[in-house]
DNA sequence: GGGTGCATGTAATGGGTTACATGATTCT
DNA sequence: AGAATCATGTAACCCATTACATGCACCC
């Protein structure tokens, strides 16, 4: 079974659809749009753009300016969107996600209980850090952004990031308290 | 930078650090197990083994059975064990766990409203049904592996699931009304 | 002079799933 | 008769990051 161009096309058509931009633009974008669930490098995004002007699901103007490189800027086809619509109506393969932090808590009990009060911790005060940029984001979203039409789905995202963080931080601090008991402190 | 043998092998030392088996067992283990927040796939395990075993590792003995294929049972051995104790002080990477139903709710002005819906019915579903197995498992394991010093750790990632389960449910829900909300209905 | 930002792209390398190949036994 | 389970392994393929290559402008 083939599974015809992966997501990463999708995801640019998709960035494409808020106003045509550059290669540059996207993996400039990328952290402050979706980056908390997806992401792309130059390697994948140049080649897959290629691939899509191929496939005329986009096309590509190039801007000149003095003394800088040249932009490519890409914008979507009649094509395109539609490749877009067709792609968000089916439904999404959900993957395992993978974490090490849990592989190296599972076989926790041969190391010494400080590595892995240490290792949680981190983890702790990373989602700790997110919860802040997720609320700062959302206000400034919602003075900045209030009459887009996409807003409404832009904070659902956003939600789930900090609904997301939210469980990590009770976690941690619940594993944390529960090794702390197991070392008879 | 070399990010010098993946955690793929580190992950087998860790389940080979239970009791010895073949990497046929681990495949069957995996989902009772780390199955949540892992996965490894034959076309990964067999060739790793392998080249554990050249490393030192592991070593490999073969069990006979009549009628049925040779067992390679492998088991850690002194090198082994350290590799793992190593790998467990180092500071786990944490990478963005990618989501294609979030990247579809983010564009999802782009189709109808039921369409997000569905997505995020089922992903609702899906969860609910996770909750119902940790809450299980973690009954199980209490009572059938009582006296394993790991035990403590293998609830701690269950509980993970349970956190990130009930989050998402949680999201799901407050999403779906937002949507119908939005459909003013 | 050296780092950073702009801007594009390719190549090397690594990680991972799926399909293929084999073959006996047991269940339906 | 046909599918599933046991059991190992390889090969083809896809997906993704990182490093490399280029080159101008600007700032310290």
């Amino acid at each position: 079974m083939k599974r015809s161009g992966g997501a990463t096309s999708k995801a640019l058509l998709g960035l494409l659809s808020i106003h045509p931009m550059s290669g540059y633009d996207m993996r400039q974008l990328i952290p402050w749009s979706i980056g908390h669930f997806w992401s792309e490098s130059y390697g994948q995004i140049y080649p897959a753009l290629k691939q899509m002007t191929a496939a005329g699901l986009v096309v590509r103007k190039t801007e000149q300016h003095e003394g800088r490189p040249d932009r490519h800027v890409y914008s979507l086809t009649k094509q395109g969107r539609a490749e877009l619509r067709t792609w968000l109506k089916a439904a999404p393969v959900d993957e395992v996600p993978r974490s090490e932090l849990l592989l190296k808590v599972f076989f926790g009990a041969h190391t010494e209980k400080g590595v892995n009060r240490e290792h949680i911790a981190a983890f702790l005060a990373m989602h700790e850090q997110a919860l802040k940029v997720y609320v700062a984001t959302e206000k400034r979203l919602k003075k900045e952004e209030a009459q887009d039409p996409q807003l409404p789905y832009w904070l659902m995202t956003l939600s789930f990031g900090r609904h997301r963080s939210k469980a990590s931080v009770k976690w941690a601090t619940e594993t944390l308290a529960e090794l702390e008991r197991l070392d008879g402190i």
